[in-house]
Formats: structure tokens, sequence, C-alpha cells
DNA sequence: TCTGGGGTCCTAGGACCC
DNA sequence: TCTGGGGTCCTAGGACCC
């Protein structure tokens, strides 16, 4: 059996623990820039904000409804997220981390332990401890355990937010209840088309003919279909090693100039080298994408990505702002308004286990003067040392006007308690 | 004026090999 | 008139997830 619990309303909850008075008040998170909505209570969903508004069109609503509006602060989600996935870590030996606020738990020789039992315990757990509401689902296949953490969440008085799907008359009924678009694997795509041939739930999913499922879906929605009929197809995926890493950002404004995007994408490169030297990783190709703003139908449209195969594999700052500025060169064209650009690595090698190549390869000063940038930044802050073709002026002009409090990571933001 | 960011996997089709 | 067969590797694009 696998489990998966999963932390309700994960971001909302986060702003919660510190400021009480907001529990059942409506609550949203907003994305970088303070752009568009990314989370909501349960509260701020009932009085109708939906999922990636747009904050400026919602702005008044806000207003009306009550609604309290948070800048998204990842420093404090990442550490909450830390301590209920530490709590999680006692409940079996095998645990996938699937995501900031999600763990599959899988439950091997547990055959006479009382599940429910079990599911009730972690979320006791969870919340005592870190103030965290989670729901758990338990069921023979992950896909089906989301299905069984959908029903914890979706009905928390009937189960107590904890459901087990361990017999078929329980498994139907679900199906049953599920709708397609609900299903984990489906997205807006195939259930669009799966309506239109008249599937609506996951029950009628399951009733197609699985060479029509992989004609329409490729083996992935055949996977779906096969876990939802009990076969467990999806194991446990462990230690996760990146495949790729990205810093890709919209701007503030449209940029027109080679320049402005030359001084961004050698910013992005930079991270994304910070990035690779922190993992110990050196990549062998980077990307770099330009993109003109895809909501406004009105302006005309360019969007490019070009992949550099790199003649050696490096993490340093200097070669990476290098190559990316001799692609970017290659894709910019002139007479459009750029809204949003981003360098993506990809392709790594350990650090310590490159391949000397006979005709070209990294300038080995670089590895000690990168060694020197990284504790010059760490001991005096982000970003303190950089390339002259980065922005010396520029401060991070990131938009976050509704930031809570570094509660759990900030010493002098620590909550004071007054008796 | 203002619409996020960071990931994964799969497939088709092109380029190439003998 | 008539132009093989069997592969591999790579990339872009599309789907999905949170």
């Amino acid at each position: 059996m696998y489990a998966l619990v999963d932390c309700n309303n994960f971001y909302a909850s986060c702003e919660r623990l510190f400021r009480p008075d907001l529990i059942g008040k409506p609550i949203v998170i907003l994305s970088n820039n303070d752009g568009c909505v990314i989370a909501r209570s349960n509260e701020a969903k009932a009085v109708g904000i939906p999922m990636g508004a747009p904050a400026y069109q919602y702005e008044k609503a806000f207003k009306e409804k009550g609604v309290h509006v948070f800048s998204a602060n990842f420093t404090l989600y990442g550490d909450m997220s830390n301590r209920v996935m530490t709590v999680l870590s006692d409940y079996s030996p095998d645990m996938e981390i699937y995501s900031i606020d999600e763990a599959f738990l899988k439950l091997q020789g547990f055959d006479y332990f009382d599940l429910p039992e079990y599911g009730k315990n972690m979320r006791t757990k969870v919340t005592q401890w870190t103030g965290i509401p989670v729901s758990v689902g338990i069921a023979p296949t992950k896909t089906l355990a989301k299905l069984a953490n959908q029903i914890a969440k979706k009905f928390p008085s009937e189960t107590g937010g904890t459901y087990v799907i361990d017999n078929e008359e329980k498994r139907i009924k679900a199906l049953k209840w599920l709708k397609i678009n609900d299903v984990w694997g489906i997205g807006r795509q195939h259930a669009k088309r799966l309506q239109a041939m008249g599937v609506h739930t996951a029950f009628d999913f399951i009733g197609l003919e699985d060479s029509n499922v992989k004609k329409m879906m490729s083996v992935v929605g055949l996977r779906t279909k096969k876990e939802l009929e009990g076969q467990s197809v999806l194991g446990l995926e462990q230690v996760q090693v990146k495949q790729s890493i990205a810093t890709t950002r919209s701007f503030e404004s449209n940029y027109t100039e080679l320049e402005q995007l030359s001084e961004r994408i050698a910013t992005f490169a930079s991270f994304c080298a910070e990035k690779l030297r922190k993992q110990k990783m050196c990549c062998r190709s980077v990307a770099v994408f330009i993109q003109t703003n895809k909501n406004r139908k009105d302006l005309p449209q360019y969007n490019r990505k070009l992949l550099l195969k790199l003649p050696f594999a490096t993490n340093s700052t200097l070669e990476l702002v290098k190559f990316t500025q001799q692609g970017l060169k290659h894709i910019f064209k002139k007479g459009y308004a750029y809204k949003k650009a981003g360098v993506i690595v990809h392709d790594f090698v350990e650090e310590n286990q490159i391949q000397m190549s006979l005709f070209a390869n990294r300038n080995p000063r670089h590895i000690s003067l990168m060694k020197v940038i990284d504790r010059l930044n760490l001991n005096h802050g982000q970003q303190k040392v950089r390339l002259a073709s980065q922005d010396l002026q520029r401060v991070w002009k990131m938009k976050q006007l509704k930031l809570s409090p570094g509660y759990t990571t900030q010493l002098n933001e620590v909550i004071e308690i007054r008796v």
C-alpha cells in the first residue's frame, strides 16, 4: 500500500502559523513579482478567487471580501516543508518527497497494521509538531492514494482527514466520484478530449480500451489507467538527481534592446552557475530563451530558445555568461517587446568527475576564483560580487509588497512573546 | 501598467550511420 | 516504370506535475 500525505492549502497554512488571527479568514499568496494567485485558503476559494488570478484584476475583490494577501515567502515554506517531511519520515523507511507539500510513503510489510489508525496518527503528529494540517490517503497504488487523499480532503468531517481504499467496493465508488479532470496525470488537454468522447469520470476512463488510451495519451495515460485499476506500476522514486536547473523571470516592463536582455541573461546565467556549484555539479549544455508577452495577443509574438553544447563541462560563472551571451546574440531579433527570458543548464556531471578534453578545457583558475566569489557572497550578502556585464546598480527588483517575516529562518524576525 | 517559476517524461521526426 | 533495410542519436514540442 501507498500513503499520500498532502498539506492542506500549504502556503496559506504556513502564513497562518504565526498569525493565528487569520484562522478562518480568506488568504491568498501571490507569485513572484506579486503577479498572480498561486495559493488560497479554503475561505478564499469559497469567496470565488480562482487559481492563477492576476492580482491587479482582483484587487477590488480582495478588499471587498476581506482577503489577506501575501507575497510568496519561499524561505518560510521551504523550512516548514522540511519539518513536515522530517516528522513523516518516521512512518516508513521508504518515502518519496514528491513536492514541497506532499510525500508518498510506501507501506510494505504493514499488513497487520490498522491503516486508518496509522494515517490518523500521522495527521495528529504532523499537526501537533509543526502546526500544519495534512490529509492522508492510503491505497494500493500511487494514483489511487492520490484519489483517497482527495476524498479525505473533500470530506473532512466524514473521514477525519484520512481515507483508505482497501477493497473493490471502495475503489469503484471512488472512481465513480472522481471527475476526469481531477485524475492525477490527466491534465486539461486530455480531459477536454476525453469529455468530448463522453468520458466524465475515472470510472468511465477505465472502461476504455487500453490501445485507444495508449494511442491518445501514450504510455503515460496507460499507466494512469493501470494504476486506477489497482495495478501498481509507479514505484517510489528515491533520491532525485536533477536533470536541469533553470533561472527564468518575467520583466517588470517590456525590453526591446539587446543590451537590456544581455544584462538579464548574464545575471540568470550567473545564478545557474551558483546553483550548480552549490550542488557540486558541472553542466555540459546550456539553453537560453527569450519571449514576448504571450498574454498580449495584440503584439507580434516571438519566442526562441537555443541549446548550446559546451566544449567542456563547467560551473564557472564566467564561462556560462560567455556562452549564453553568444547564444542570446544568435536568437535576438530587434523590433519585439520582450517580457521574459531565462537560462537553463542541462547534462550534469559531478564536479570532481570531469573528463578532460583534448582540445578545449575549462580554465583551472576559474575554480579557485569561483570559490572566492562564493565565499564573499556568502559572507557579505548575495550578489555582492558580480560581473561587470551584470547591472551593478540593479537591486532585486522583484515586487514583494506583502512579504511576511522570516519567522523560522531570520533571528531578528523570530516572533516575540510578551507575558 | 499590471498575468510565476521550476521541474519531469514521452514522442515524432530529422540527421546520421552501415 | 522501377531507387533497401535496419538502426541510433538528438531535438523540439507537447503533455503533465507542484
